[in-house]
DNA sequence: TTTGCATGCAAAG
DNA sequence: TTTGCCTGCAAAC
C-alpha cells in the first residue's frame, strides 16, 4: 500500500543489488510464467520509478512494469543493504546516526565465504527487517508472482495490481499518462504542468491530488496531509484555488516526497519542534495531522476531524482550519 | 482467534 | 460501477 516514496525506495534497491548481473526470473505462483520466461537470464540495466509505478529495463530491450496497488509488496532477501534510518525507526538495528539522514548502513559486508547472509526486507507498509541466518535463496512465502534471483540477492513480488512485460513504446506510453513526479521531472517544469492543469479543472482539489495524471505519487495519506498543511478546503474546485496555493501544494509535495524517500516513512509533521518530531517518529500513531483521525481533536484548533468518502476513498480534514 | 479494513489500481460487467 | 488482487495489520471477539 505504498505511496510514491516507497516505490522510489524499491527502485533504489534494484539499482543497488540487481543491476548488471544475470537475473533468474521465475513465477513460483505460476501466474506470470510466460512473462518470466521472456526475461529469464537477462541483466537488469535500469530501474525507474515514476509515481507509484516501477519499470525495470532488461538487456534484451524488454521492461517489467509493476504496480503494487493496495497490498502488493516486494520482499528482498540475501546480501542487501538497508537504510539506517529505516532500520532504527523499526527498532531492529542498533546502529543509528545522529542526523537521521540517509546514511546507508551496510548491514551486509559479507566478509567471508559461503552463502550470502540472509537479510530480509519487506518494502511497502512498514519496512521490516529480519536478520536471519537460514539458507539462500529462501523458500518463497505466499503467492509469489515473480521472483528475481541473482547469485547474492532475491526479490519476491506478491499481490501486485499490475505486473507485465512491456516494450519501450508501451513504457513510454504508460509514463506519458502520468503527471509530474518531483523525483523524475525538473521541479520548475513540474510546478508549471501541475499548476496549469489544476487551474483549469472544476474538480475538487482533493480528487485532483489523487489523480495520477495530474501529479504522480500522491495517495490518500499524503493527499489529506498536504491539504491540511495548506489549510485548504478539500472540496475547492481546482480552478478556484489561488495560484500561489496551487504552487505551494506542489512545493510541499516536493518536500514531503524527498523526506519520505530519505526516511522510508510518511512524515508529514516535519514542521513540529524537534522534540515532538522525535515523538511522532517513535510511535506509529499520532504521526499525522488529519489522516485517520476522524473525531479526534484537530492538533491546531481542537475541532473534531471530519471524514467523508469521496471518489471511493476516505477523505479527512479539519472543518475549521480548512473551511 | 476472527474480522474488517487499507497508503490503489486494472479488468470485468 | 463492481470486483480482484489474496496481503498485513489492528481491533474486536
Amino acid at each position: 500500500m505504498p505511496e510514491g516514496h516507497s516505490v522510489h525506495r524499491i527502485a533504489r534497491q534494484f539499482e543497488r543489488h540487481f543491476e548488471h548481473v544475470p537475473v533468474a526470473v521465475s513465477s513460483p505462483q505460476g501466474r506470470f510464467a510466460a512473462g518470466a520466461a521472456q526475461l529469464d537470464g537477462h541483466e537488469i540495466v535500469q530501474a525507474k520509478a515514476v509515481g507509484k509505478q516501477m519499470f525495470l529495463e532488461f538487456d534484451n530491450g524488454l521492461w517489467l512494469r509493476v504496480h503494487l496497488g493496495m497490498y502488493g509488496a516486494w520482499d528482498f532477501a540475501g546480501d542487501i543493504t538497508v537504510d539506517a534510518t529505516t532500520a532504527s525507526a523499526n527498532g531492529r538495528m542498533g546502529q543509528t546516526n545522529q542526523r537521521g539522514t540517509d546514511l546507508a548502513a551496510h548491514e551486509h559486508s559479507l566478509s567471508s565465504i559461503g552463502a550470502p547472509r540472509l537479510t530480509r526486507l519487506r518494502m511497502s507498509e512498514q519496512e521490516k527487517l529480519e536478520p536471519d541466518a537460514t539458507s539462500f535463496p529462501p523458500e518463497p512465502i505466499g503467492a509469489v508472482r515473480v521472483r528475481l534471483l541473482t547469485p547474492t540477492a532475491v526479490a519476491d513480488l506478491r499481490g501486485p495490481t499490475a505486473c507485465e512485460v512491456q516494450t519501450i513504446e508501451q513504457v513510454d506510453a504508460a509514463i506519458a499518462k502520468l503527471g509530474p513526479d518531483p523525483l523524475v521531472d525538473d521541479h520548475a517544469a513540474g510546478e508549471e504542468r501541475f499548476t496549469a492543469v489544476v487551474r483549469k479543472k472544476s474538480t475538487p482539489i482533493a480528487l485532483l491530488l489523487m489523480d495520477q495524471s495530474v501529479v504522480s505519487g500522491i495517495g490518500n495519506v499524503y493527499r489529506a496531509e498536504l491539504l491540511f498543511r495548506a489549510r485548504l478546503n478539500p472540496f475547492t474546485p481546482g480552478k478556484e484555488v489561488p495560484e500561489q496555493t496551487v504552487r505551494g501544494l506542489w512545493r510541499d509535495w516536493v518536500k514531503l516526497l524527498e523526506l519520505g524517500v530519505q526516511t522510508g516513512q510518511m512524515l508529514t509533521m516535519d514542521d513540529l519542534s524537534p522534540e515532538d518530531h522525535r515523538k511522532a517518529l517513535a510511535s506509529r500513531a499520532d504521526r499525522h495531522w488529519v489522516y485517520h483521525r476522524t473525531g479526534e481533536p484537530c492538533r491546531i484548533c481542537g475541532t473534531p476531524i471530519a471524514m467523508q468518502e469521496l471518489g471511493g476513498r476516505k477523505l479527512y480534514w479539519c472543518p475549521k482550519d480548512q473551511a
